[in-house]
DNA sequence: TCGCGCGATGCGTTTTTTGCATCGGGAAGG
DNA sequence: CCTTCCCGATGCAAAAAACGCATCGCGCGA
């Protein structure tokens, strides 16, 4: 939308901490930039950024006017979305902040899926860990996160829980292969690959192994899922997975059991969105869907 | 705020249901207000407007589009007060849909106290009925509502009510002004001067008087309380009035006497707000004031 | 001390917006 | 049935706003 111009230009200016780097980005003129912004400065009868030598700031002022132009931007999405719902075609784009968990399989299934039933609808996955997927719903860079982890902030509102109980994943030949349930100190004396320490899976097992103190044998840490499984084939090592994100297993030769919740806690994915904010149709439904997935297919321990 | 203009004009053409019209108010030619119109219907992919021969009608995208705009509107006022309130000195302008009663004596007193204050404060006085007043917070034509009614829409946010026992108003010579209380049957064989239909004040005590069957003899009727309390100084009447209406009767010869609460229930102030809005920082410590204010003179029945 | 990168500003140019004149079309009135 | 009036839409020229270039002043780091 063209009146919003201004607007834009000032949330890639606060983005980037500069107007001339502003500018490139924009493919204007770092003169053009500055006078708009001067003109609102103007307008609103006092400065939004502080002059620093080495660019531009945020002043107090400036961080509520960038909350509510970042908030117009969002509600004016949500309106052009309702308006082409009533059409009958569902138009809009989804921004989903993910942990690396449910983008594995999932989340593309959910959302081919969707797409499916309206394909004028496009997505945006953003995969990142708890704190900074609750900071993108904060700035509006995200409808929709799913996070594995402790909610921590009071601005995310939980629409959804899912309780997934911590998994071993393992080679079929493993010799803890055969075993219905692990516990920790089963774990004494194998070679382990564990996600990094951003990962809600990782903090988790931090937790159950610290109060178990039991010894363990750490030979690789990743924050790729899908290279630590892959590992798994070529070093007879022991891999973490909750269910949400465990993929077709046994054609790659591979074994998931689920460890002793009495040794380490069942862990929580939350869906949630902005609290407070109306979200638009797509993202509504679409949330609404894999609520509705989530209940069939990982069960029980779903809340509204 | 310049960025707004299009809103603006877009604001206005809806109101007056014609291009032209808007034109004329907006102080431009109807050729650049039909332009800027068709640009932003061409940027949003379909009208806003249907075109009758007699003008142009909001359509169903319009409606949703224009409530967005207003509430943009809303939200700017708002965040323009917090940021000026961060200098110190606040700013803003609080618009207050009333009944009549407030208006007689608690509005203006409380609206001079807060001014004396924050002098950089404006306000407008809207005197209007429950359903309309209702009505201004939802089109965001007013910020608080003082609503001496049952709140009916859903939209409403009840930020405070209080309760207010019915009282008689006559001249202190009058034959029922030596009563403690008066009871409805008290009232057949006096003349009566009532408030028109639309004020809650009649509402009540039509319930009441309908409800006794009383056979009573209405002399006058009128939306004018003013008019009404000077009447009662002339012919030897009755006339009502609830206690936040009540200004210095003495000195005009009039007393006021309660009505039975068993005869006519009490009715209920209602303080409200438009739900799931952040009022501006004047609008929302003003009605922190008036609660406050209403708590200590109106007393018990406050809540919150 | 010099050079570099930053935001601010004067000035000529380009783009956008506005106003005037006019068109086509439906509604009301003779 | 025709005329008249008022409505929104549009071509074109003038006015206004936005833009880009060149340049200034200033603080920081080499």
């Amino acid at each position: 939308m063209r009146y919003m111009t201004s607007l834009r230009f000032i949330d890639v200016v606060a983005r980037e901490g500069s107007i001339r780097k502003a500018a490139d980005k924009l493919a204007i003129t770092s003169t053009a930039l500055n006078r708009r912004i001067l003109a609102i400065e103007d307008e609103l009868g006092q400065p939004l950024f502080e002059r620093l030598p080495s660019g531009v700031r945020l002043n107090t002022a400036g961080e509520l006017f960038i909350q509510h132009v970042r908030s117009q931007f969002a509600e004016l999405a949500r309106v052009q979305s309702q308006i082409s719902d009533l059409t009958g075609i569902r138009r809009g784009h989804v921004r989903i902040a993910s942990g690396a968990d449910a983008l594995r399989l999932f989340l593309p299934q959910a959302v081919s899926q969707y797409r499916s039933l309206h394909p004028a609808v496009t997505f945006a996955l953003q995969r990142c860990y708890g704190e900074s997927a609750e900071a993108r719903l904060q700035s509006l860079d995200a409808d929709i996160a799913l996070i594995f982890a402790p909610i921590r902030a009071a601005h995310v509102h939980v629409a959804a829980t899912v309780r997934q109980t911590m998994h071993c994943v393992m080679p079929d030949d493993h010799p803890l292969s055969q075993h219905e349930m692990i516990r920790i100190r089963d774990l004494a004396g194998h070679k382990l690959c564990l996600p990094t320490s951003d990962s809600g899976i990782r903090q988790l097992l931090d937790t159950g192994l610290l109060r178990r103190a039991t010894e363990i044998d750490v030979v690789l840490e990743s924050d790729s899922f899908e290279f630590m499984q892959n590992y798994l084939r070529f070093e007879n090592t022991l891999g973490f997975q909750i269910p949400i994100a465990l993929t077709d297993l046994s054609e790659m030769g591979l074994v998931a059991i689920p460890l002793d919740p009495a040794d380490v806690a069942p862990g929580t994915l939350h869906l949630c969105h902005l609290k407070g904010r109306v979200l638009p149709v797509a993202a509504a439904k679409f949330l609404d869907e894999i609520i509705t997935s989530l209940r069939d297919n990982y069960g029980e321990a779903v809340d509204q």
